[in-house]
DNA sequence: AATGGTTTTGCAACTTTGTTGCAAAATGTT
DNA sequence: AACATTTTGCAACAAAGTTGCAAAACCATT
């Protein structure tokens, strides 16, 4: 868990400078602990920032590790910020469990999910699972 | 596995009204062993029909369980029929597996894969699984 | 502190994807 | 054929995202 203060250092360790609205897109990453659309940081940064500004703050984060973006069920992108830095987000960002509340449309990554023995935190209700395999079809296999 | 002939017939078994674009869409569905996007749809029809059409009617095929949707991992939409009419498409498309192709992007819905025991087809090369869980979270849980 | 070079920002314009309202055309029914 | 209901095509719009470019901010050097 990572205070505000940080904030400096962490644009830093990932090799990315910091500017003003960087550090407040990050600050709000911070005390969320939930994934967040384009739009979801537009309407929470109270100075008003341009659009676009935001748009490539947030492919600069991903680019460098900082954030991974989701893909919500209905196609929107959100992303998130691992709050534990443990472990690298380049690579794993499709290895750890996504958990959507059909009832607040929020996604939580659930890092800490052993894969093969899925069992959630118990304040979550678990409903459903979806599985989506990657790989090269049989077309392409040949 | 249907023939051409049949889409009359299955439109009609949807209680969907055959017209000429409908059957037009649904023929090309019955020739495609993967996923298509509403792009892909007006590119296929050789004469050319009006998006917003295309539009309507996917909606209503998958209003009355015909196809569904499948949210593309950049996040497009795309729609499968299901060639083998034995399950009901409505509540079973969460349930059946999504295989994507890296290498050329098609999604192909797996079917008869069970979800306990992935094995997939021998001509599919596995490369990664993607798990989403749907319920409740713990901040609307109590 | 002023200079100069590189980044970053804000703005305008544009693309893609999808939706809505409405009049005209097609369809089904009597 | 005449009627009511569906369906289609069109125009307009909205949300999400991208690109080019000039002005502003930033950084390093003298």
């Amino acid at each position: 868990m990572e205070h505000f203060s940080d904030v400096n250092e962490t644009l830093k360790r990932h090799q990315i400078r910091p500017t003003k609205i960087r550090r407040e897109i990050l600050k709000l990453f911070f005390k969320t602990d939930f994934a967040l659309s384009h739009a979801d940081i537009v309407n929470e940064l109270s100075d008003n920032f341009d659009r676009v500004t935001i748009y490539r703050a947030l492919k600069l984060f991903a680019d460098h590790g900082l954030i991974h973006k989701v893909i919500d069920d209905s196609g929107g992108a959100k992303f998130a910020c691992p709050l534990s830095e443990s472990q690298p987000t380049d690579e794993t960002c499709g290895e750890h469990l996504h958990f959507k509340c059909i009832n607040c449309g929020h996604i939580y990554c659930l890092n800490e999910i052993d894969r093969n023995d899925l069992v959630l935190p118990k304040e979550y209700k678990f409903l459903s699972l979806t599985l989506t395999a990657k790989g090269i079809c049989k077309a392409c296999n040949s």
